[in-house]
DNA sequence: TTAAATATTACCCACACGGTATAATATAAC
DNA sequence: GTTATATTATACCGTGTGGGTAATATTTAA
């Protein structure tokens, strides 16, 4: 319930650990990204079309076609995948919604959480979807679900 | 958006944190407590209710009566008042939920928010209601927003 | 020309969150 | 004993939005 990265981050980022472990520069259709990571495909369209906008990922049209990473999927943080997405989700309204909370300037809870969703963010911008990259030999461990 | 800390969550600590800044043991009105943080009152309610089932509080009926901390605020953490709550958010999902994710067991992604959320709620833990409280001599500051 | 891919837009629905309403119950003060 | 002021308890509601669907247009390799 109630997540900080909603399913569309999280799909975002599985799209994009995947191409993360391809041959760099090598579209891949999206039919098949989503057979693999379990993600619904109009769903991923979208998602698609939102890292295209934000030139984190670049597309092939037509037959053949599909989708790549176009950026260095080592300099590629997940904070750069969630700003593509729109990245909405705070640990608190109350660190940017100021009118929510009487206790301005200097509430210890407003501080706190300020403190710590900055770390966390600062985390998720170290962490480089390289890092996260979903490989071949990995991908035979999944377990079939198809009927 | 999509906050961690739900407003209850957020309304729950701040109740802690005023009567964390109040004498021990002295019961204190809702109906002032939500005057002076500016929470509805039968939201208030429900907290408080919340609160005293797993006594973080204790409450005094009737005439004069309140409600007072139950616990020693240097003892009471965070994520105590959460538990209190039913505290039921998730950096992701996919950290509980194995069936969203068909990358079982080895998946990246969802080590990496594991661990995020484990040390989020260590700090959680680590973080004492004392070191939030709200004193008197800082409620003199607050704005008055009345009409 | 056709099949297979992305692009684009519009739409839907369930549900949880924040909040309200109401009535019951307890008790200090007079 | 009565009253005023608390908490207790339960039931209800409206809206936003997250997750997902539908349908169609467009591109291009074969």
């Amino acid at each position: 319930m109630n997540p900080f990265i909603k399913r569309e981050y999280d799909y975002a980022i599985r799209i994009c650990a995947y191409l993360a472990g391809q041959k760099p520069d090598k579209a891949i259709p999206l039919s098949r990204i989503v057979k693999l990571l379990a993600i619904p495909k109009p769903f991923a369209t979208k998602i698609a079309h939102k890292l295209k906008k934000a030139d984190v990922t670049a597309t092939v049209q037509g037959k053949n076609g599909g989708i790549y990473l176009a950026k260095d999927s080592k300099k590629l943080s997940i904070l750069d995948i969630l700003k593509a997405m729109n990245f909405d989700s705070t640990l608190n309204e109350c660190i940017y919604h100021h009118d929510i909370c009487p206790l301005v300037g200097f509430c210890h809870i407003h501080n706190f959480f300020r403190d710590e969703e900055r770390r966390l963010l600062k985390n998720f911008e170290n962490k480089k979807i390289a890092d996260l990259a979903i490989k071949m030999n990995d991908m035979s461990k999944i377990v079939n679900t198809n009927t």
